[in-house]
DNA sequence: GTGTTGAGTTTGATTGATCAAATGAAATCG
DNA sequence: CGATTTCATTTGATCAATCAAACTCAACAC
């Protein structure tokens, strides 16, 4: 039904929709923010004339509600849609990177193309090889037939006090360069981390990742990482060990 | 740089070009034959000044050469590109059915999608977890970067005598109802049978293959399988033995 | 040879996605 | 408030792929 284009439209708006606004804010979640055609125009690398007449056709399908001079939102068809291209999205991902063994940035690329051409049939099967997963490689929740995850209960790292023991569980910035960071640091989803010690006149602190060396990071880049603590621990998302990754290169944005 | 459209196109040019004219007369592979606009349109499903219009991009894009009013012919360019097209095509759907136990006839319509979309990195990627196979879920031969493989020393069983030992190497009939009638005959790739005696007058032959029952089939229907007896058993063609496959169903068209 | 026919080509229109440039509305600033 | 800046919408074009319908060849039939 909707083009590749529309989907990627679709999916974009939820993102925008879903954004944190101020990155160290935490889960800023809910039911979907208004969004702007600059932002979305910007976002999708078109003129605002494109945004324009693209936005218009998503509303006359139904899948947006338009408000000419304020901005757009996705109707519950819409949302419902852009949910699905997002679980395409992030189930290839995962699939790239633990099956194929596909470099964790290109992955992105790929899939940002693979996401329009999977059908069920096949998505079922991918779902099932890697068995049922709840995140991607970035720790990305993977949105479930029935719509996308509760937020788990996952904090802040540069919310929490020295001592802290953690598990790293979703990476929030996708940039290449942050990634390779990351992973080289061993500051990778699912890594088991220890906060040495906090430094507030430096605005930094030392976090200890197992089996790595200590890193200190700022606290601009530790609020980049979501973690869950001993106490959010016991959250109902089945966390399922999957098969070590390797091979994890240059980052890419979003989805 | 070629659409998808084109390659598209391109692909089914090059089926056509090397179809085999009778389709008993075996390999009747060569260099590739003039193919015309009508024969083109009708297999692509497409009225004829479409396919006027296209053949003229792709003649622009020296892909192809165009004799108006008389036919097409891929370049060499185009060909090269037509391969890589069917490699990426065959590739994927011994994937979709060795890795993620997709449906065999199923397996054909999401290869048709997934040919466009697959990067070199992918597809490297999908050709090394398969062990570099030769043969797609049909036996068709896959394509390497150099181009087509020299067609195998393979035989056509209606020209077999009784007695004769073989394996079936290709099917040369894609359609739905007949890979079914293959499959639940055991009259798969790789199958060892038998040819248990010859019935001129009944222009049928009773065929045995191995674990299975012996069938009856007509010299017509024979001449769908391409096998490889004993003589012709050492040619170089690696052949990987390949996962059991399962759930074979209903078939599908080409490449 | 002139007519009929069938295959192929042209022409004109349409659809989806896009841009550049012109125009319009709103917010902000002095 | 009025002017300027910013953001958004319109308008007019373009490009790829397609169709329907009109037209043109060339072969074959008498
Ligand atoms: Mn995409
Ligand atoms: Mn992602
Ligand atoms: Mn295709
Ligand atoms: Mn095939």
């Amino acid at each position: 039904m909707a083009s590749r284009t529309i989907e990627n439209y679709l999916k974009q708006l939820w993102l925008l929709e879903h954004a944190v606004r101020k990155p160290t804010s935490g889960a800023g979640r809910s039911t979907g923010n208004f969004v702007t055609m600059g932002q979305l125009s910007e976002s999708m690398g078109v003129t605002p004339g494109t945004t324009t007449t693209m936005v218009k056709a998503m509303a006359d399908a139904g899948l947006a509600r338009y408000t000419p001079r304020a901005g757009v939102r996705l109707t519950r068809a819409g949302e419902k849609l852009a949910l699905h291209v997002l679980r395409r999205h992030r189930l290839v991902e995962l699939f790239l990177v633990e099956i194929l063994a596909i470099d964790w940035a290109h992955a992105h690329e790929e899939a940002e193309e693979l996401e329009h051409v999977i059908s069920d049939t096949v998505l079922l099967a991918i779902d099932r090889l890697l068995g049922h997963p709840s995140a991607d490689p970035h720790g990305d929740p993977i949105p479930s037939e029935a719509g996308m995850p509760e937020i788990q209960n996952a904090s802040n790292l540069a919310e929490m006090k020295g001592g802290t023991e953690a598990v790293i569980v979703r990476i929030m910035d996708q940039s290449r360069e942050f990634l390779t960071f990351a992973r080289q640091n061993g500051l990778v989803p699912r890594a088991a981390i220890t906060i040495a010690h906090i430094n507030p006149g430096a605005g930094a602190m030392l976090v200890h990742p197992r089996g790595h060396s200590p890193v200190s990071v700022s606290l601009a880049v530790a609020a980049k990482f979501m973690i869950s603590t001993k106490s959010t621990e016991e959250s109902k998302t089945a966390h399922r060990p999957v098969a070590k990754r390797r091979a994890h290169r240059k980052p890419s944005p979003d989805a």
